[in-house]
DNA sequence: TGCAAAATAGCACGGTCGTTCTTTTTTGAG
DNA sequence: CTCAAAAAAGAACGACCGTGCTATTTTGCA
């Protein structure tokens, strides 16, 4: 041997594999998916390994050797539910122009998901009520996704408010505030209370809000 | 003896206990007040009784046997809760003239139960995120008494309309909607965000939805 | 104060949980 | 096709779950 010196680098030797879709990561994907299911069923603290394996026709340890822990699994669902989030409700959003027709596609967005119309829940409300008592990752990851989901919410009223398709004295953090409350209604009554009559009431008062704030297109 | 017919009535024998106060009595109240606390913060479906037997100092079945099954307990526990939100909010709302100064006041009683100042969280906002896709018994208690309730706030806005504090077009079911919604709003801004002013926001978001809806009187 | 009834404790059961280990199967680049 | 690495399975663990059964203790009327 020119050198008995292990190499630091894994220059040589067996580099682990790196390039090409690899079998595990589809299969974490499907499982994510699977897990995003149960959880908008059954929250996410209800979510086990053990009843996601079966779904998966896995075997827990199979399940579990891809997340390392149930916190990991719970944050990866959060993570797979803040990427939908973005890919059905703010990116269609972007295709209108800014201020109030942008505004209003993500509020019109926002309640298709919330209703019962959509079977699953909504992670971000069941979440909330699960975890606001609870510190840890996972209530973390959970409120930086919402956080950052309101936070758009409310530069899309700051825009309208600029663009002046809203009064310049409307108050962007009150109105945010009363239209995640008409949303959370909705969640409440259709969901819980199965009112039939919850999505025309946040349709209303959506409406009656803009128009207070006064809004001046349609 | 004279007969060997054994009676049906218990007129003879041993009847049960009927009078008195009897310690088991004292101790079921003692046990569901400690659900109630547990339950508040860790979820009705968190509770388990082997946590609350620790709390209570007592054996597992000594708790068990007071309810027979967890659903049970579970009941007396949203029981328990609607017999307090009934006396700490909307006893007191009975002592106002009935009308807007009703609904004021229910609404100020509401709010101080559901913000973060009160360390318990809503037992009406928690279970209905962890029961609206779970049938049962359970749920079936729990919408009762969220209806029961609304019900009664509905009512205080027919009652401000009647008197004319509110303007006859008044749409009453879609102010309790929107009513609902900051209620819902505060809880989840304040107990999940810790943001600090969102009592602030639910105040003004009130105040604006009287006005709107021809408010005459302070 | 006696004594049955009520209240509580103790123990065990089958089940599920998350997690750790070891072994087997599958994968895919050389 | 080879063969090491990756992926999945299998088995076991300690812990906790709700619940049923049988003692034991406590209660409170006669």
């Amino acid at each position: 041997m020119s050198s008995n010196i292990h190499p630091i680098s894994e220059a040589d030797g067996h580099a682990p594999r790196q390039r090409g879709v690899h079998k595990g990561q589809q299969t974490k994907a499907a499982i994510v998916d699977a897990a995003l299911g149960l959880a908008t069923q059954i929250g996410l603290e209800g979510l086990s390994i053990g009843a996601l394996a079966e779904v998966m026709q896995m075997s827990k340890s199979g399940v579990f050797a891809h997340f390392g822990s149930r916190e990991e699994l719970q944050i990866s669902v959060i993570r797979e539910y803040h990427q939908r989030f973005e890919l059905e409700v703010f990116e269609p959003a972007l295709q209108h122009p800014r201020g109030l027709p942008r505004l209003r596609s993500l509020f019109h967005h926002w309640m298709q998901r919330t209703s019962a119309e959509i079977d699953s829940g909504c992670l971000y409300i069941s979440g909330a009520a699960e975890f606001d008592d609870r510190p840890g990752p996972v209530r973390d990851a959970l409120a930086s996704s919402v956080k950052t989901w309101l936070a758009a919410v409310h530069r899309a009223v700051v825009q309208s408010r600029d663009e002046q398709h809203l009064a310049k004295e409307t108050d962007a953090a009150q109105m945010c505030f009363e239209i995640h409350g008409l949303i959370l209604a909705l969640h409440y009554e259709a969901r819980f209370l199965k009112s039939t009559k919850s999505l025309q009431r946040t349709l209303q008062g959506f409406e009656q809000l803009l128009l207070r704030n006064g809004a001046s297109l349609t």
